[in-house]
RNA sequence: GUGGGCGUAGCUCAGCAGGUUAGAGCGCCAGGUUGUGGCCCUGGAGGUCGGGGGUUCAAGUCCCCUCGCUCACCCCA
């Protein structure tokens, strides 16, 4: 099969997109089954959102000087000559949502979605990537931080990973930090000659900007800049404070970052990232998240205060697999009918035993016993069911376990009964 | 956006210094076993050697262009 893309070949995925096939995709199915059952232990529903808004949801939402929105957002003009675009992550969407439904307060959502950039792709990183993730509306309760930094460490931990560690700051909010801004603006331009060429632009645009460069000049400067930590007001102090003893009494580590600042404009306050030690730097990040108190300000709403993490699939399943945990098990057929006759048995059986609550798969297009038993062990059923002529003239069914045992004949109405009997047996 | 590596069967790859109809293993299909999977044996299907152009008597092999994949930088999930 060709792999080019000139006239005559197939069409394939897009760069940087993906399909995730059987069985891989059962390991994407326990995935979101342990997260959705964590998010609903604590109260979180689902919200479904669509992956296209106005372009404005993510432009006012997450920042016109983000780098996402900058340069990655896939965003165009549609027939009606609506700027749309793909939702490059998940938060915009939700809190957008709740300003149309207004729910009552607080609200908290979990969710599942696509996540577009346009980048270049890479190991672990997608044009089309995938994430979980939950939001919290309508307090300013720090214990609520605390909740949702559990959550995203307890979901790790369920997955089976160990290696990974979390790290926090605090970006303040519109009290203490115009002034901090303005000083950090000034340190920066007084070292204007030692940044980077992209960033000694920001300075005067988004100045903790410039905490996210990884490039040793600007990390240089960085590191010595004046600490939002550091000039956090009255009312940030303590709420940082709370946090901070709320994830000790709790015994999650966390690591202070004073650089930690996110790559999206609205947050405040409590910023996070958990990072893996298993995998190489370049995509260790499995997720993040903080406050967002004036983002629902910003998309045009009431002030609303929030707080939520998305969490990168792909990612944490290459965590996953660097830690050897999280295996994939697809769920196993109970049984798998051969049909030996015309057809008609396994047509009717299978249907039968589905209904009765079995997994059941069937062989088609009449193949010989041996073709159908091989592909009833492929399948990976705990049981063959054959029906030949023998078997439909006495009215039973042949009952072959395929992993290990003896094969019996059983009436036709005691199958159900034995296949269930074999699940309660085995894995 | 910038740079490196790589494109031969569904998958993993071999094809020595250019030389007849391009190979292997796995997988798939069929038969050996007229109704019994896994092991074994035999056979079969499956390829415009990513695409285009060039050099040559001759190109999978050399050259150019192009497309794609991949890894890294940046940023993030």
């Amino acid at each position: 099969m060709s792999r080019g893309g000139s006239t005559g070949s197939s069409p394939r995925a897009l760069r940087g997109t993906h399909d995730v096939l059987w069985p891989e995709s059962a390991r994407w199915e326990r995935f979101v089954a342990v997260f959705a059952d964590l998010a609903h232990s604590a109260g979180y529903g689902l919200a479904e959102t669509p992956v296209i808004e106005d372009a404005s949801v993510f432009r006012r939402g997450i920042g016109e000087a983000s780098e996402v929105v900058g340069k990655e957002m896939y965003e165009f003009v549609d027939r009606d000559g609506a700027r749309l675009a793909l939702r490059p992550e998940g938060t915009a969407s939700v809190v957008r949502a709740y300003l149309q439904h207004r729910p009552v307060l607080p609200w908290k959502a979990w969710y599942l979605t696509p996540a577009f950039r346009h980048e270049r792709p890479q190991a672990g990183r997608y044009r089309q990537h995938h994430q979980v993730g939950i939001e919290a509306l309508g307090t300013a309760d720090p214990d609520l931080d605390v909740e949702v930094i559990w959550l995203a460490d307890r979901f790790f931990s369920l997955l089976g990973l160990a290696d990974y560690r979390l790290s926090i700051n605090s970006i303040g909010d519109e009290r203490c930090r115009p002034a901090y801004l303005v000083e950090l603006a000034a340190y920066l331009r007084s070292r204007a000659d030692e940044l980077c060429d992209e960033h000694r632009g920001r300075i005067d645009t988004n100045p903790m900007r410039l905490f996210d460069c990884k490039r040793p000049e600007c990390r240089r400067v960085t590191e010595e800049a004046p600490r939002m930590a550091e000039h956090l007001c009255a009312d940030c102090v303590p709420h940082f404070a709370r946090v901070l003893a709320g994830l000790d009494a709790l015994g999650i580590e966390a690591g202070l970052d004073h650089r930690l600042v996110r790559g999206f404009d609205y947050y405040t306050r409590t910023t996070f990232e958990f990072a893996s030690g298993a995998m190489e730097a370049a995509q260790n990040g499995l997720g993040g998240g903080g406050r967002y108190d004036r983002l629902a300000e910003v998309l045009g709403g009431p002030a609303t205060r929030g707080i939520g993490f998305g969490i990168g699939i792909e990612r944490v399943l290459l965590a996953c697999d660097a830690e050897g945990c999280f295996p994939a098990d697809p769920t196993p057929l109970d049984a798998y009918v051969i049909d030996l006759t015309d057809g008609a048995q396994a047509r009717d059986l299978s249907i039968e035993l589905r209904t009765a609550g079995l997994a059941v798969d069937r062989g088609f297009d009449r193949r010989s016993l041996k073709a159908q038993l091989g592909a009833a062990d492929r399948s990976g059923a705990r049981a063959a069911l054959i029906v030949g002529d023998q078997e439909l003239a006495a009215g039973v069914v042949t009952v072959r376990p395929l992993r290990g045992g003896d094969q019996r004949t059983l009436a036709r109405d005691e199958v159900a009964g034995w296949l269930a009997a074999l699940r309660e047996e085995g894995p």
